[in-house]
DNA sequence: TTGCTGACTTGGC
DNA sequence: AGCCAAGCCAGCA
């Protein structure tokens, strides 16, 4: 009955359902944001065990790179995010610290 | 039921 | 500069 009923996948669930076009998240975010900074391995787990409606191609590492053991490959996830209008400064890296998301940045 | 793995992050050497 | 180890929580066998 309270904001603390929703599990901690269902908090990221909702995240990556959030996320806008062209735009990108990192595990470590999503993580913290349902309240746990150091669980962006949840994240993951959540991510294959999870929703696949989800735009996860969106969801990337900190490292400026891709999540890895994606269907398919990096590739595909490259692929999809510039489909979405996200440039890659690399081969399979891209700007994160300008495509980088926040849910608090959604109305700023 | 318990145990292990896992689509990561961060810090220390 | 790059590599190693520890920590987190949820889902599957």
């Amino acid at each position: 009955m309270t904001e603390v009923d929703i599990n901690f996948s269902k908090r990221v669930n909702e995240l990556v359902a959030q996320i806008p076009n062209g735009r990108v998240m990192t595990y470590g975010q999503l993580a913290a944001l349902s309240g746990s900074p150091l669980a962006a391995r949840i994240v993951g787990g959540i991510a294959h065990y999870g929703s696949p409606d989800l735009p996860w191609q969106r969801v990337v590492n900190k490292s400026g790179g891709l999540a890895s053991g994606f269907p398919g490959g990096p590739s595909i996830q490259k692929a999809m995010l510039e489909a979405e209008g996200i440039t890659f400064d690399r081969q399979d890296k891209l700007d994160i610290d300008s495509l980088i998301w926040w849910p608090e940045e959604s109305g700023k």
